[in-house]
DNA sequence: ACTTTTGTTAACCAAACGGTTAAACTAAAT
DNA sequence: ATTTAGTTTAACCGTTTGGTTAACAAAAGT
């Protein structure tokens, strides 16, 4: 019982953590918020993880760990890119639905403290787009697509999966949207993002 | 002299805060690096500005106000769509290379504290949006474009001039870039943002 | 049976924090 | 020359923060 009593309570603090850490970030969160949503005492915290920091990059490697890996096994497989951009988008956005505070937390904390990829990169979990870049490369060559820088690409279409959710309270007031309305347009975006990227690359014949 | 003096404190006070506030955010700041960097005693910030919220909100609204500012006078003319797609993706993607920390210190504060806005839009300095999407209706029932709901246009368009800043260490990782070829790859968004969008919802003939 | 290890708590601590106070300084106004 | 108002500072204050300690409880090992 002292085995499961254990992981239940490290897991506990975890969520505690994942839960007060992605909504207030590692700044703004308290040990004290996290040991209470956690059901326990503030220095079993200390006992489980040693320091506020660890828990930290507990929780962050996680999460980008999560967010890295989704996105990497679907760009590097060998399929056609208009199905691979479709798949992606959304398969993304459907991810993000999910886990709404995820890229806002990564984004942030990374901006904050950018020495976080550097360990993460040397270690592992940073998805390559090699073979990704390849096939757009050829494509351009073959005339196939409309001439496009691959790196510009990617961030194109980050940018149109992720962008929604991280400038989301900027983005609901812009367009005047209920968060109802919102909701729905996020759904709506898990096709039309694609048809946008696709419709922006293609050659007509 | 007197005068002079005054207003230089208070200026210098609010270019420090500016610079802590937009790295650190409001959780992450400490007024005593705000006065460090403004090269007076702490107790001098509290004599201008009254507290930290206080200060925190002058800097903030100035941000909020210069974004915003800049986004509505552009989307609502009346020229042509294409015209006004170029102009605003190039003059935004302009500003925002002048003033990188701008996007991702807003977004992140109006994130953990989304009712900011309510303030704002109740008072001033939320750019309308009518204007811009009336003329995309108009376009798809006449046929010009490509059929789009105008607010999936809108984020499309601040999607892929934004992130690319608030996304930066992220996405310089993932394309595998140095500084100097990212800096590069932003100039270059300047222009190539606009064909990408153009390119997207025009009807070849 | 008892000793050791593991899990948990209440109470505590030093440091850092935002903010206040009271006094000193400055320079213009009387 | 003195008052007055605005500006600046050093020292201080109460609270909050991350973290520690010591005691205790419950298994696990022997």
């Amino acid at each position: 019982m002292t085995k499961s009593k254990d992981t239940n309570t490290e897991n506990s603090i975890l969520e505690a953590a994942k839960s007060v850490f992605q909504r207030k970030g590692m700044a703004g969160a308290r040990m004290q918020e996290i040991a209470d949503k956690a059901g326990i005492n503030k220095a079993l915290l200390h006992y489980y993880f040693r320091s506020k920091q660890l828990l930290f990059d507990m929780v962050f490697k996680q999460a980008f760990k999560m967010m890295s890996k989704k996105i990497a096994t679907i760009l590097n497989t060998d399929e056609d890119l208009d199905v691979k951009i479709k798949k992606f988008t959304y398969e993304y956005i459907s991810f993000v639905i999910k886990h709404p505070y995820l890229p806002n937390f990564i984004l942030q904390e990374l901006n904050n403290n950018p020495d976080f990829l550097k360990k993460m990169s040397e270690s592992e979990a940073v998805p390559g787009f090699s073979v990704f870049k390849n096939q757009i490369r050829y494509l351009v060559k073959e005339n196939k697509i409309k001439p496009i820088d691959p790196n510009q690409l990617i961030i194109n279409i980050m940018a149109l999966s992720v962008f929604p959710f991280v400038g989301k309270p900027l983005l609901k007031t812009f367009t005047n949207m209920s968060e109802d309305d919102y909701q729905l347009l996020l759904e709506e975006r898990k096709t039309e993002v694609a048809n946008f990227i696709i419709n922006a690359i293609k050659i007509e014949q």
